[in-house]
DNA sequence: CCAAGGATAATTGTATACAGTCCGGCTTTT
DNA sequence: AAAAGCCGGACTGTATACAATTATCCTTGG
């Protein structure tokens, strides 16, 4: 599952990421070149690159001449996030409706598809993944080259929702019902019956998690309250 | 004006951003490192920043191994960037009217006094400044980072519009009247209000500018088919 | 003559060297 | 003794050197 083959810098983005967002760094705690590339077996270089990404993703802020620090994602920034995605998903998935092509709308199907397979054969794991490639084929359906990078760029912190909700029995099969009803609609060109449908199980997926708590997601990081 | 004194990476990003959005590539016109440093007399490194910095932004496509490439910005991404901050402008002051604190409050005001004197002394230089300004606060008053991280980030796009639209005879006047309209709903602490003012404002504002021709916002771009 | 393959040049990716800035502690002066 | 200034260390910012990858063009065999 993991892209082995990608750049340093991209590895090492990953890598700082994940950790802040599993909260191996406490806030304002300050991230030094060397210590991380020491850490990681490489040079500066790619941590560099590494650290200017991340600020521009809001999870470090960089003073010139000084260093970088955390500055983390709380509880209530995925909230906000939630917020956010609720909004520019259903303007997407109205869009998606009245410009998706005859390709995007097979590949949605066939997504839905193996999904209802894998679901008869309990076959949870691979849900995930084909869980986030329905909601990114959506994205580029939308015809939105802004709306569509804003949305690929936190889909990241989504995956985790996306996870830990299909972890709540009888989820992932309504879940999947939700997909379906989202291409129906898109298939009869419907964009505000597309917008409710996305904006319906978008609520669903959090609430879901609401259950679980958002420990879950945000990976143990303390405070919420910003 | 123009801060002086930003490191390298940041004036070299600027630059082309600057560049690209005038026009000055042919979209897929491939960045070469060296060139663009040998051009400003910088080396490699400032200019791998940028480029990097640029993909972020979506201005830029980078192929591992091969380059960066102009993806540049088209009419259509204008107004698609136009829709997204329709939508997320409103959220955010909805948000504001029901969260902003006395400080911001006192900060809009200060900003609307101010502009209503500039334009009894006829001074429209000034206030474009005082419009970003004010939106700026709006931003922050959402009390939502990522929210405010997305306006924030295209908000340069957007300067340029505004400016063109406050050289509309009598556009000025209406503006700050929006936008006082805009901060007595803050004030009221009335979220739909707040938010039907916001896209109120945004609707002229793109009104005006469309009399005007996209082309004064996107620099000459030629085509615009996407 | 065309296609396949390899040497070579050009360009990006990564590491390292060097320069500039900031911070803390020590000294010195009043 | 307190404050100002200087010095050294640590770190970031920038340039350059080196490695890896890709593109180009020439050669060569069919």
């Amino acid at each position: 599952m993991s892209e082995a083959n990608y750049l340093l810098g991209q590895k090492v983005f990953q890598i700082i990421r994940e950790d802040i967002i599993a909260g191996k760094y406490h806030r304002q705690e300050e991230l030094r070149e060397i210590a991380i590339g020491d850490e990681l077996q490489v040079s500066r270089t790619p941590v560099r690159e590494a650290l200017r990404q991340l600020e521009l993703e809001g999870l470090v802020a960089i003073v010139p001449n000084r260093g970088a620090y955390v500055v983390g994602i709380s509880g209530q920034d995925m909230k906000d996030i939630f917020e956010l995605r609720l909004l520019l998903e259903s303007l997407c998935a109205r869009k998606a409706a009245e410009q998706a092509d005859s390709e995007q709308v097979e590949a949605l199907e066939e997504i839905l598809i193996l999904s209802e397979y894998h679901i008869k054969k309990e076959r949870v794991r691979q849900l995930t993944g084909l869980d986030s490639k329905f909601h990114e084929i959506l994205y580029e359906a939308g015809n939105n080259r802004m709306l569509e990078h804003v949305l690929k760029n936190y889909h990241y912190y989504l995956k985790r929702a996306r996870r830990a909700s299909l972890l709540v029995p009888g989820r992932p099969e309504a879940s999947t019902r939700e997909h379906r009803k989202i291409l129906e609609a898109v298939k009869e060109r419907d964009a505000g019956k597309a917008e409710d449908a996305v904006r319906q199980h978008l609520i669903y997926t959090i609430k879901n998690i609401d259950s679980y708590g958002w420990e879950n997601i945000t990976g143990g990081q303390k405070n919420g309250k910003n």
